[in-house]
DNA sequence: AGCACGCCGACT
DNA sequence: GTCGGCGTGCTC
């Protein structure tokens, strides 16, 4: 310890931990040159060492907290250097972050800004050629769509400074090339010097986009998001932050990569769920993209075939601008679709999964012809659950409210939220009966039946089970594409962007799936992936066709589908449930959590926030409301009870002022309160 | 979140 | 008599 003296300095920083409170520690005065807003230090932190993040600047001794005495504070270890020093703006958006979503800021700059980025989990040297340099740019086509859109975003980004507009809205159809005009705006804004975020669901299941865009622009492009190795994070961080890459393309954390003079923000499928956090920071980063921009004076481009009622709500209102792209890149036309009525149609014997006679069919006479086949089943394993065809009883999970999944080959159930596996049972575990059923198929009974149905059929799988790393998604795909398969099946997984033009059929084995997830968007996210999937086929030369099996042939989702309900009625009648109910886009929502290993706890905690709540809120007329508390869809994850209070408003403040009372009396109690700020899956 | 200290069961 | 279970509490 140096010793104590007027002349000391003092410094607070942000610890990675969910910690409210800045903390304070004497800066040795060798050290002080090198601290900076923005900056990385190390220092003693209880019984170990943690680095923490300078959020404010060093002050004489005389201004320490009247709480603190100059004996307390420890020293400052260590502190970074201007190469990994947070940039402003990234800095300034972790505070609006914060704010916003009522998490301590050293737990968002954690997230936004982790360890080994800056080098703290990796004492290696920093290479600098792990970050590709292509060659010259590759020329670029583009079909009179095309064009048209990239003129009606140029005129856009020409008038958005009169307009005010920095957001855009690219609609286009699955299949009508939105990563090629993706890349000639990134084109323009790289000539213009400045840089380009681009973020994309699952930077994992696209290996191929980062080539294309690096050969497209004729520039480095780093690539960001969680898997990278710890040395590969930090060289990246440090190449971006330094200005050497101006291009970065990513998943959702890429959001807060240290582009210097940024211009473009582009989000890929912007309707899709995994923009949002669901642990710790729960930040949307599709959301928190058009703050960015509009600190940075930059543009966004949101692209998708299936906009969300939040964007195209946003298009209505004139705040967004709207470019379409209307037609498929080869020409194509999109596929046709049919219905396949499960309740009608005549079925095949013996499978796991209901499958008509029809759809057998199709599949037959599409690989006779030589072309390919996806099959999407959205649920992995062999089945579902285990039944017991005496007394009804399911296997459930003995840590969480679901039902065990079975997977025949491990021959285990499994627990798809906490990984529990046991051996499958001989008898039932409540009558001791010996006729156990596996129902509802997966993905596996698919593998398993299908070829025996069709033999001509080779078949590749694609879910989390098979998947294992992106070396093994990269090999399923390239086989693929290499025709040493005919069909491909699987689950979510191979819906998100893969381009086969010799797929000509897409079976939906069961739609219905899609419609009963207990969440107020489950229409329009049905419809998302319906049509996602959907767009897989025909994006070759030859024209598609895609076969919906489903229970329920008048789900509106299946309407619009197979053209008998235009798209427009079926979001009118939507955008309607949510304006009754005030929900987005017409109003805000906000989620309290609390958890406890004990039911009866977890209510109790829950019934007296909302108590407390109703007391605070008694004379106040700001329209905020209060539903619950009730027990969350999940009851029961990892052995811990979920009890939620939703709250709605249709502004802003007295959403975010209510949060913050419920945080401040479940700190004063000692509980632990789960805040989402804008939640998904809300029933 | 870590990482401690602190009080009750199966072992040398 | 100890090793160790994870329940509560603190971190400048």
């Amino acid at each position: 310890m140096s010793p104590t003296g007027t002349t000391d300095s003092i410094l607070s920083v942000a610890v990675p931990r969910p910690l409210e409170k800045l903390f304070t520690y004497r800066v040795p005065a060798e050290l002080l040159p090198k601290i900076a807003v923005g900056g990385w230090v190390r220092v003693p932190f209880g019984r170990t060492v943690t680095h923490a993040y300078v959020v404010e600047p060093p002050k004489p001794m005389n201004e320490i907290d009247p709480g603190l005495s100059p004996s307390q504070l420890k020293d400052v270890l260590e502190a970074g250097d201007e190469l990994t020093r947070i940039p402003d703006d990234v800095l300034e958006l972790c505070r609006w972050a914060s704010r916003y979503y009522q998490t301590p800021l050293g737990e968002v700059l954690h997230c936004a800004v982790p360890a080994a980025a800056l080098g703290l989990r990796n004492k290696g040297e920093a290479r600098e050629h792990s970050i590709e340099v292509p060659g010259r740019a590759e020329p670029l086509d583009h079909t009179r769509e095309q064009a048209a859109a990239i003129a009606d975003l140029d005129a856009w980004r020409l008038e958005a400074k009169a307009t005010g507009k920095h957001v855009a809205l690219l609609h286009g159809v699955t299949g009508s090339g939105k990563t090629e005009v993706y890349l000639e705006l990134a084109r323009r804004t790289v000539a213009e010097g400045k840089g380009v975020l681009i973020l994309v669901p699952e930077i994992a299941l696209t290996p191929q986009l980062h080539d294309r865009l690096a050969r497209g622009l004729g520039e480095p492009v780093a690539l960001w998001h969680s898997a990278l190795a710890d040395g590969v994070r930090r060289d990246h961080w440090a190449a971006v932050n330094a200005g050497k890459v101006r291009v970065v393309i990513g998943a959702r954390s890429a959001l807060f990569a240290p582009i210097r003079e940024l211009g473009l923000i582009v989000i890929d499928e912007e309707h899709d769920q995994t923009y949002k956090q669901e642990d710790r920071f729960r930040y949307h980063a599709r959301d928190l993209s058009v703050v960015r921009a509009h600190r940075a004076g930059a543009f966004v481009v949101l692209g998708s075939a299936t906009p969300c009622l939040e964007t195209r709500e946003r298009v209505a209102e004139g705040r967004y601008l709207l470019a379409s792209l209307k037609e498929r890149v080869a020409g194509g036309a999109l596929p046709t679709v049919e219905i396949v009525n499960l309740g009608e149609e005549v079925w095949v014997e013996g499978t796991q999964a209901p499958i008509a006679e029809r759809t057998v069919q199709a599949i037959r006479e599409t690989i006779a012809s030589g072309q390919q086949v996806m099959v999407f089943l959205n649920r992995r394993g062999f089945a579902a659950f285990l039944v017991c065809e005496d007394c009804g009883h399911v296997e459930e999970c003995p840590h969480c409210s679901v039902s065990l999944t079975v997977h025949k080959r491990k021959r285990q159930l499994r627990c798809h939220q906490c990984g529990h596996h046991a051996p499958i049972p001989a008898a039932c575990a409540q009558c001791a009966g010996a006729k156990l059923k596996p129902t509802g198929a997966g993905t596996e009974s698919l593998e398993e039946e299908l070829p025996k149905l069709i033999p001509e059929m080779k078949a590749l799988r694609l879910d989390r089970d098979r998947i294992t790393s992106a070396a093994r998604l990269g090999q399923v795909l390239d086989d693929f594409r290499a025709g040493k398969a005919n069909t491909l099946l699987g689950t979510q997984m191979l819906v998100k962007g893969h381009d086969f033009p010799e797929v000509t059929l897409v079976v939906v084995m069961l739609a219905d799936a899609l419609f009963r997830m207990p969440d107020f968007r489950a229409g329009e996210q049905a419809l998302q992936v319906l049509t996602q999937v959907a767009g897989r086929a025909g994006r070759g030369a030859r024209a598609g066709k895609v076969l919906v099996q489903t229970y329920d042939p008048d789900h509106p989702a299946i309407q619009v589908l197979r053209g008998e309900m235009p798209e427009a009625d079926f979001l009118a009648a939507e955008r309607e449930l949510r304006q009754g109910l005030g929900y987005p886009p017409f109003g805000k929502l906000a989620r309290l959590r609390f958890e406890s290993d004990s039911a009866s706890e977890a209510q109790r905690r829950a019934e007296f926030v909302a108590e407390q709540l109703l007391r605070l809120q008694a004379g106040k007329e700001d329209g905020l409301e209060f539903l619950g508390p009730s027990e969350a869809f999940l009851e029961k994850v990892k052995n811990t009870y979920r009890w939620d209070i939703l709250l709605r408003s249709r502004q802003v403040q007295p959403l975010q002022t209510a949060v913050h009372a419920a945080r401040r009396l479940s700190h004063q109690q000692g509980w632990e309160v789960v805040v989402d700020i804008d939640p998904m899956g809300v029933g």
